[in-house]
DNA sequence: CTGTTAGCGCTTTCAC
DNA sequence: GTGAAAGCGCTAACAG
């Protein structure tokens, strides 16, 4: 591998001409000189040796992300997608990512070791926790993060999150201008933040439409298709007249298992029975029927990310910046006019 | 943040003590001075910075992992699992995976990028593709990597990969074994290496069971969940006396396509129709019915990718090696005797 | 305009 | 046993 010497003594000059050609610095270079430098970078395939330069530069140009462990069947493919679209809205910045991971139980102490080696210049956290610890380590150890997912509305730092209380609200508005007002939910238990605003989004849009929220019209727990499944037969054991028309869910997954109940007890999705997802996730356009669900804006998710992260890091801007993001309803087949309203 | 310098103040001694004792060095250190410095590294929260010493050791204790824009629907939950477990097994030795991404054009450029900054010491190549152009640039190039997945056998190079063959005998095995005689195969389209060797095992199983292969017993197509519905559908329409009752597949999303259609129809799987998928992907285990599948051993794959790497990178190992895992079947009740032998 | 030189933080000979 | 010093490959004052 060629180093800045050899380019040197090739092209007849120091390094540090060569160093000022590959920085466009200013301090002007004759054009003979500079295209006698580039001649020799080109003839000998010369690249910056990268470890070299952060040293001197004293960063890294690379982002953290801890990758989470993932408990089977309660993933969604979002965060893979997540994580492909951060690859790429870093990239176009000159930053990587660099992925680790973290035992479950201590989720700081892998991140600490990140920021005491220096080996990264920022973090991505995703998948965040009511009062994410690791979120609290960061801000108090000051060190540049931002957030996919808000955590403590008392903490001050760098976030973008999908907006899921106007995101369900829609999905209510959608069933109701179609119809519907008997519209039950399903959701994750009652602690965590981001079931938190959905739920919001469920109130508010039954207000909307001055339907009244009745406590048997929301299910809680944990796992995604058997969820789905389990409250559906949950409210089908309602009286006949207490019978919702339309289910709304906070996760495709969720709603898979709902259509996967309703199909085997003879339910037609979509004419018996309207189910709304979240996350639109890459499969659920190939459902049957397919799915109606709100879909996360992760491009923008992404690019905003990193946006916040290079005010933070190039522009020692100490002002941190929270983003909320509509989604938008995307309508398929699962959803339709109540065949009884 | 403390560097060598500093501790190397507070403790008393020269920067060259503290490294070595930072390293173990077996240039004796007295066990006085040792504690000394050890305390002072405590008391001042010192890491060394890895840059520094990356520089130094002409490395970087990083792997690249090229992140696949995936495809929407067709891609399997199972990379977002093998890149965890990647990062964990990479972890247990001291390396970090970088991710970034390539143009589905031109792969080769972004890894020779990497290469010529020195941004990573290795790669780890996946979702390969016959004669995949990466991995002839890497041979090429002479540059550490390991391959999850085939390319081409004449190219001597180092993979790991799930034994497709067996795995798919050992699918059709439990079918003969239940009864069944009439199994037909949903796969891939007919140029890629991980399709081929499947349906070899395909052939391999109805061979082992005397069973005769019939062209319109095997169905091609790209993508998942429609294949599945499209392939039952053609298999419907043979006449009445060749209905296969038993269906394997290349891939749980396939798989699921497939029960999808059969319930629709009014056929019971597990039943009327015995179903295998591919992968074991997390949610397989709570489709309705849960879905007989074949398990990538995905710790392992990991792990021996990583050893491989170590001994190349580490011992100048030249010799490479090839690892072909036997993946098992899990049962499930997608499977069962059929109604009508 | 270009070259000399001092580091960035660390490891490792080589002296003492 | 411990320290001085060279140097990994690069950038950026500072001279000239």
């Amino acid at each position: 591998m060629p180093t800045i010497k050899d380019v040197a003594r090739e092209a007849g000059v120091s390094i540090a001409t060569v160093s000022y050609v590959l920085n466009n610095k200013a301090a002007s270079i004759s054009e003979e000189t500079r295209l006698r430098v580039l001649e020799a970078i080109t003839r000998m395939n010369y690249k910056a040796d990268v470890t070299a330069r952060n040293l001197r530069a004293q960063r890294t140009r690379l982002i953290g992300y801890a990758w989470h462990e993932e408990k089977p069947g309660l993933q969604n493919a979002i965060l893979s997608q997540f994580i492909y679209r951060l690859a790429k809205a870093a990239e176009a910045c000159g930053y990587h990512v660099l992925t680790f991971t973290f035992p479950t139980g201590d989720p700081v102490s892998a991140y600490d070791e990140m920021i005491r080696t220096r080996r990264v210049d920022a973090f991505i956290v995703a998948d965040t926790v009511e009062n994410d610890p690791r979120i609290q380590f960061l801000i108090e150890r000051r060190f540049p993060f931002a957030s996919f997912g808000r955590a403590n509305p008392l903490w001050d730092f760098n976030w973008v999150d999908t907006d899921g209380t106007s995101g369900v609200r829609a999905a209510v508005a959608h069933l109701v201008a179609l119809g519907h007002r008997k519209i039950a939910m399903v959701t994750w238990p009652e602690n965590g933040l981001t079931g938190y605003y959905r739920v919001l989004g469920y109130q508010q849009g039954l207000a909307d439409a001055n339907i009244a929220f009745r406590d048997n019209y929301i299910l809680r727990g944990e796992q995604g298709i058997e969820l789905g499944r389990s409250a559906l037969a949950h409210f089908l054991s309602l009286s006949a007249d207490d019978l919702p028309t339309a289910i709304v869910t906070v996760s495709d997954l969720i709603a898979v298992g709902v259509i996967q109940e309703a199909e085997q007890r003879g339910l037609e999705v979509g004419k018996d029975l309207s189910v709304i997802g979240f996350d639109d996730e890459p499969m659920s356009r190939y459902l049957r029927p397919p799915l109606t669900t709100v879909s996360q804006p992760l491009e923008t998710i992404c690019t905003e990310l990193i946006n916040m992260l290079n005010a933070q890091v190039h522009e020692q801007q100490e002002k941190t910046s929270q983003v909320l993001l509509t989604p938008h309803l995307v309508e398929r087949a699962s959803t339709g006019a109540p065949r009884r309203p």
